[in-house]
DNA sequence: CGTATAACCGGATATAATCCGGTGATACTC
DNA sequence: GAGTATCACCGGATTATATCCGGTTATACG
């Protein structure tokens, strides 16, 4: 006897929960009745398949994209960083120290080369230069390079939903 | 007389509507009930506020957050690309090339060089060789490095709103 | 001091979410 | 192959929410 099955239901998505999922990606807080008529569907067995969506963790929650420039984020940039050792001491220590700096919005541990790769949303090369003191200052960092962003080319937008169907 | 005012409304934000902001951000499919509860107002001006803020471009979209990993996009990689020249016909050719590969969520053009850095989200790493082969083939890429992450330790949830306050 | 403007509130109405009973299709059992 | 359990669906009823509107208060400005 399988226990384990008991605890997470395992259920394949079908066509129209794809469809839900890249509506609601794209348009968060669309009704449930428009919901229902892009995906073919009553309102009643829409919203109990987005409640579903949501209770297996295929939804993790809803947000608004806000406007960057307009709300004092206009400049990015990438930063890459290497610790002087490996010890998960340091890197305990640094992931917690970059995890207060509120500008860092995406922390990185990657693997070819160097250890972190954070990317900040700041609103000037003012802010950067006050920001990147204080992250080289954090224990056990040892060297930095820094990537502005000088064009966003394309923005994430989500998930490809449909991409893994081509490859 | 200035004319240019009569296009473009400029409003100054107050503590509500950056605490709209705020939490429209991580709830975007709050009700404007709760959303007017938590702001400290009645319901009208508060659907007032979040209309004149969609309106003036401060929120862009809503959207829903989707889990990659369940999804097949449990691995994520940045990839630096180096072109050979910086006429402007090589630099659109390539953003078009690359806009139109899905996996490819994120392109930036960043300053040093004529370089930009992706990131991508795939189902494994055989899809990465698929379409790294794709990436490499584009007219004018000389050069690529390839930064593999293994652990996400801080993910992009928005912009830092408060953080501008403490510089 | 008077007036214009802006933001707010609360109630009324329109719209949507949610609940529930019933139906048809599918798959599994005997 | 008949019977039965399961699932997804629909449509109507109910509850909750969004939206609209008139009236009130506060503030800025002449």
């Amino acid at each position: 006897m399988i226990v384990s099955q008991a605890l997470v239901k395992i259920r394949t998505l079908d066509r129209i929960d794809m469809n839900i999922l890249e509506t609601l990606q794209r348009e968060g807080r669309i009704s449930n009745v428009e919901l229902a008529r892009r995906v073919n569907l009553s309102a009643s067995p829409c919203i109990d398949r987005v409640k579903r969506l949501e209770q297996e963790g295929y939804i993790e929650r809803y947000g608004a994209l806000l406007n960057a420039s307009r709300l004092g984020f206009g400049t990015t940039v990438f930063i890459q960083i290497t610790l002087d050792n490996t010890t998960s001491d340091v890197f305990d220590r640094f992931k917690n120290d970059v995890l207060n700096i509120p500008h860092v919005v995406e922390c990185h541990m990657v693997a070819g080369g160097f250890d972190y790769l954070l990317k900040l949303r700041l609103p000037n090369m003012d802010a950067y230069r006050t920001i990147l003191a204080q992250i080289v200052d954090l224990p056990g960092v040892i060297k930095n390079h820094t990537y502005v962003v000088i064009e966003q080319v394309k923005q994430d937008e989500g998930l490809p939903l449909k991409a893994n169907e081509q490859l």
